[in-house]
DNA sequence: TAGATTGTTAATCGATTAACAATC
DNA sequence: TAGATTGTTAATCGATTAACAATC
């Protein structure tokens, strides 16, 4: 038994070089570590180390079998065994995400939303009913209900966080420009795009400001 | 001149300790670092040592004036000074972030969005105006833009980039789902999905094959 | 056999945390 | 003075990269 203890920095790539292998599966059967790392950029132990934590099954000189190693990125992926997911706020980005097809392709199926707008209580979004926040609890534990979305304002991110904590959710998606704070066990994934462009535009004034770059 | 070399870690951090600034600045005059972290279940010092970073300014016994700290944060995260921007892939999460309108208090101003549908040429989306992708060049160099976002599909999204950094941004901020090659100098900064809800679908399914957690 | 490629062990780097001295 | 709090220096931890041995 591999499998397990595959680092978080790893798991971050795997789906990227699970896509690419997608897109080439038809074209070629195999495929060396350095040419995925040559394709990305990245150095080429670092993929090598990669596809070692799933696979293991390359081999000196040929490399590693296309569709073997799909087939063992999506195993480790666990793509297939759809985790279920609700989200909670149905505002500007909330309906973006409910719209959005591609998650079905990434192991989530997003049973239903959650918003306290009665205005859009019982319309769809995506296909996914939109429902009162006070069912939220209902749903949560009637449906085994694994994965939260938080799209709420950021005022409110914490109490929802709570709340889906407290019927059994133990993996958080958090879209809300906060830090969340959840018992032991609960994992919390931060969309923060605050974060994000804060480090962009640091980035674009310090470059503008002399240094490396000469423009 | 302190200012220069805050860590990204740190960086991606500071957003957060603004918005809560804001939200107690009417309360209370002064905060220690100690609170703040207990308000985010951080490590103290940890808190202490991004405060350090941008300020300098706290006082033993009494700690931070908040007023003072709000300031400090905000004139180095850069608010204030708007960045231009423009969207391409003006698809379900383009428009999302184009309606989006806490984009202004970030620092960040989005001038137009690109799309190579012609149905939605001429069109706008939270202000902003949809253009034909071909436009894309003109409108970067006319209007001297920095940082491009990118939300088109992945298969497209290298393409697009090396049009954004051709005509000079050295900045961009990438929803598709793969690692995008950039020369020296350029910034990406990565919102993949994909990765996110790999990294949470792993946690449930090893947190219910037993382990920490008795449930 | 020679060379490409894998996979492992050791070195480096950055971020977090712990220990401690300085100060109001 | 005593205690809360800051800020710095050293220790730890995880991720990346470099060096190298193993193998087809």
């Amino acid at each position: 038994m591999k499998e397990k203890n595959i680092p978080i920095s790893t798991l971050r790539r795997l789906p990227v070089y699970l896509h690419y292998l997608n897109s080439i599966k038809d074209k070629i059967s195999n495929i060396s570590a350095t040419a995925i790392a040559e394709e990305f950029g990245l150095n080429d132990v670092q993929v090598r180390k990669d596809l070692g934590a799933v696979s293991g099954s390359g081999r000196p000189k040929t490399g590693y079998s296309v569709t073997e190693l799909i087939a063992q990125l999506e195993e480790a992926l666990g793509y297939g065994t759809k985790t279920k997911t609700i989200l909670v706020g149905a505002g500007n980005l909330g309906k973006a995400l409910l719209s959005y097809s591609g998650f079905a392709d990434y192991g989530i199926d997003i049973i239903a939303a959650f918003d306290n707008n009665p205005a859009l209580w019982g319309t769809f979004v995506g296909g996914k009913p939109i429902l009162p926040d006070i069912d939220l609890e209902a749903v949560c534990r009637d449906k085994k209900i694994m994965l939260g979305i938080i799209t709420v304002p950021v005022e409110h991110a914490q109490e929802i966080c709570d709340r889906l904590v407290a019927c059994g959710i133990r993996a958080i998606w958090n879209f809300a420009p906060t830090i969340l704070r959840v018992p032991e066990g609960v994992m919390v994934e931060n969309e923060n795009l605050a974060s994000s462009l804060a480090i962009l535009c640091k980035h674009l004034r310090e470059g503008s400001n002399g240094e490396d770059y000469l423009e």
